[in-house]
DNA sequence: CATGCGGCCTGGCAGC
DNA sequence: TGCTGCCAGGCCGCAT
């Protein structure tokens, strides 16, 4: 489910909801999520003050007081919910955050394929972040940096911007869309790209991005934000999904092949 | 080192 | 209706 777009949603959404909140307790029904055993995420949470929330890459940051932040990435199914009122736990609630104020912020997960981790001190510190590549909004994400990172790679070009390590939070939804907006073929080996091309997919990584971030991200089946409510881009999406359908830029007909193990759709009127 | 693939989990859906 | 197989938004570890 969630990358950058979908990660950014819920990061706003639960700010305005949980900072200034103390830490009452957390429940954990599947500990499998989390690094820490219960007693010690508890322990360690216990009575900390929520002084802020933001996104690295797909993680979400939960910047608690004490110099201690969760680290909440959502895997393929995960969602996180806030509830003013407490309600009846359903299957796949897996990990809930309970505040003093009244509250609680509610972690669903069916795949499981989220994780729960606590970091001390500088959360970019964390081995879950240290390594990961630029943010795709940011200034460290050129036309130069794409290039020269490109060189004497032979990876599918769409592989290659999927890599946590050469950019964060383009998933499989954004990395066909962002490559069809530049016109891009996505089994392209990434080190025979021009620096032109990829002048425009740093552009159309950023717009696919943002465009998905004003829409409230994409909900293809579960996708919902703090607040429970589907993201707006599906009906947007260019490629993803559309396999058979006719381009909405040249009318060819879009196609499903797969890539590095992924389902990759592109256009091959538009793309090459 | 770079690349490709299986595995982790459950649920939903198409096809029989 | 009910079963089976396949697919799914991510990421890690292993074999080549």
């Amino acid at each position: 489910m969630p990358e950058l777009p979908e990660v950014e949603t819920i990061c706003r959404g639960i700010t305005p909801l949980i900072v200034g909140l103390s830490i009452a307790g957390i429940i954990i029904r599947e500990p499998r999520l989390c690094v820490l055993i219960p007693a010690d995420l508890s322990a360690s949470l216990h009575g900390r003050t929520v002084l802020a929330v933001s996104r690295r890459a797909k993680y979400l940051l939960i910047h608690c007081s004490g110099d201690c932040t969760l680290l909440i990435h959502l895997g393929m199914s995960g969602t996180l919910r806030f509830f003013a009122e407490p309600l009846s736990c359903e299957r796949h609630d897996h990990v809930e955050i309970i505040f003093d104020q009244g509250g609680r912020l509610r972690f669903r997960d069916p795949r499981r394929f989220g994780a729960i981790l606590l970091s001390h001190g500088d959360p970019l510190a964390h081995p879950a972040l240290a390594g990961l590549g630029p943010e795709p909004l940011s200034d460290e994400f050129t036309t130069d940096y794409l290039y020269r990172r490109s060189r004497q790679r032979t990876v599918a070009v769409k592989s290659f911007l999927m890599d946590q390590k050469t950019v964060v939070g383009v998933g499989n939804i954004y990395a066909s869309e962002a490559l069809h907006a530049a016109g891009i073929v996505p089994w392209r080996p990434c080190g025979t790209i021009s620096r032109r091309r990829y002048a425009l997919l740093v552009k159309e990584v950023r717009a696919v991005l943002l465009h998905a971030i004003e829409a409230g991200g994409t909900t293809l089946r579960d996708f919902q934000s703090a607040a429970g409510k589907p993201g707006y881009f599906a009906q947007e999406l260019m490629v993803y999904g559309r396999a058979g359908d006719q381009c909405r830029k040249c009318g060819g007909e879009i196609q499903n092949i797969r890539i590095g193990g992924r389902s990759s759709f592109y256009c091959s009127g538009c793309q090459s």
